[in-house]
RNA sequence: CGCGGGGUGUAGCAAUAGGUUAGCUUUUCGGGCUCAUAACCCGAAGGUUGGAGGUUCGAGCCCUUCCCCCGCAA
């Protein structure tokens, strides 16, 4: 089939590679504007932008696709568009403009965690698993019918970083399977329970604020659930500190919070036992692990985080 | 020209108002103690203090410029 592909990060990358490796052929691709800038303020392109250009793909970036994108997907011969995170809201006109309407991969079980930031709250949330939903676009969001899905389990330990680079290959996988009985009309659009729905909400950068008064699971969970992006962060003494990776340990540590080391590893208190930190970072400083950040600062007896 | 922090032996930090052998922890090596050890004791190795200029009797520290890293904001 000839596809439409619109996607903006890196999510998107891995399901757009897989079509251009396929016998389907990508005819244009569509991404957000440039918007992200590095520190000199500079534009840096998007994700997508950058694997479309480099497959010699033509790549349009419409402020709102609604309005004026309109004419030039109207013009271009397809038979289908597929969205991956593409991170605008498309049209009634849109979605019916090519034959098969429009598909999008989708990175949760739906009907639950439609929206914004799915891998990140499913972990947050603790959920022992999650998956990929690949479903026919409607009006609403994440609302259309399903077309297929996948599940895997959550690790115990595993960030919404590590879950999203598993989940994008295996969107890709299911992207290439699910448009092949698409286009031979194998499939049946199963619609989405709407009693069950749930929505999540974009991530901000308080959400990774670490609140040690809660148990251990909630903030392992939620640490790699923010992890890498906003990051996780508690502060210390007056400065914020950001958290990489932590695990959770049994004991009582004393008051929410407080800081023991042990030997060369470094617990804080919470709730309901104690959360051992592997990595942090101080500002303007590179992530290090715990051990090497006790050796050149010394910690004194009411250390903790807030 | 968005704001800001930083580049010091393997790693993490110090170094009073510029001053003499650049310190500490860790690491590595040698030796000792011990049933044993990631513990402890003794000793040693290891730095052109990111690069290049400049000011000075004297620069890790001050000035200029370049390179690299990072936090915030987007």
């Amino acid at each position: 089939m000839k596809v439409i592909f619109l996607g903006t990060p890196d999510f998107a990358v891995a399901s757009l590679k897989a079509l251009i490796k396929s016998k389907h052929e990508v005819v244009a691709v569509v991404s957000q504007p440039d918007r992200a800038k590095d520190r000199k303020g500079n534009l840096l392109p998007t994700p997508v932008k950058v694997a479309a250009q480099e497959n010699g793909i033509e790549v349009y970036q419409f402020e709102k696709i609604r309005t004026d994108g309109i004419e030039i997907l109207k013009s271009i011969d397809a038979d289908i568009m597929v969205t991956a995170a593409y991170g605008q809201i498309l049209s009634r006109e849109i979605l019916e403009m090519k034959r098969f309407g429009v598909i999008n991969v989708h990175a949760s079980l739906l009907p639950k965690y439609r929206g914004s930031a799915p891998i990140q709250w499913a972990v947050i949330n603790g959920e022992t698993e999650t998956g990929i939903t690949i479903m026919q676009t409607d009006v609403g969001v994440d609302s259309g019918a399903m077309l297929s899905s996948v599940k895997t389990p959550i690790g115990e330990n595993e960030t919404a970083g590590e879950l999203t680079d598993r989940l994008k290959e295996m969107g890709a996988d299911l992207l290439i399977e699910t448009l092949e009985l698409l286009s031979k009309n194998k499939i049946i659009a199963v619609p989405q329970d709407e009693m069950s729905a749930t929505k999540c909400r974009m991530l901000e950068k308080a959400d990774g604020h670490l609140d040690f008064t809660r148990n251990k699971r909630e903030i392992v969970c939620r640490c790699n659930g923010v992890t890498p992006f906003p990051g996780a962060y508690a502060v210390l003494d007056g400065t914020p500190v950001k958290i990489g990776k932590v695990l959770s340990v049994s004991g009582n540590y004393g008051k929410c919070g407080k800081i023991s080391v042990v030997g060369n590893e470094m617990i804080a208190a919470c709730a309901d036992g104690g959360i051992k930190i592997l990595q942090l970072q101080l500002p303007g400083k590179n992530m290090m692990l715990a051990k090497d950040f006790l050796r050149g600062h010394r910690l004194n007896d009411g250390a903790e985080f807030v």
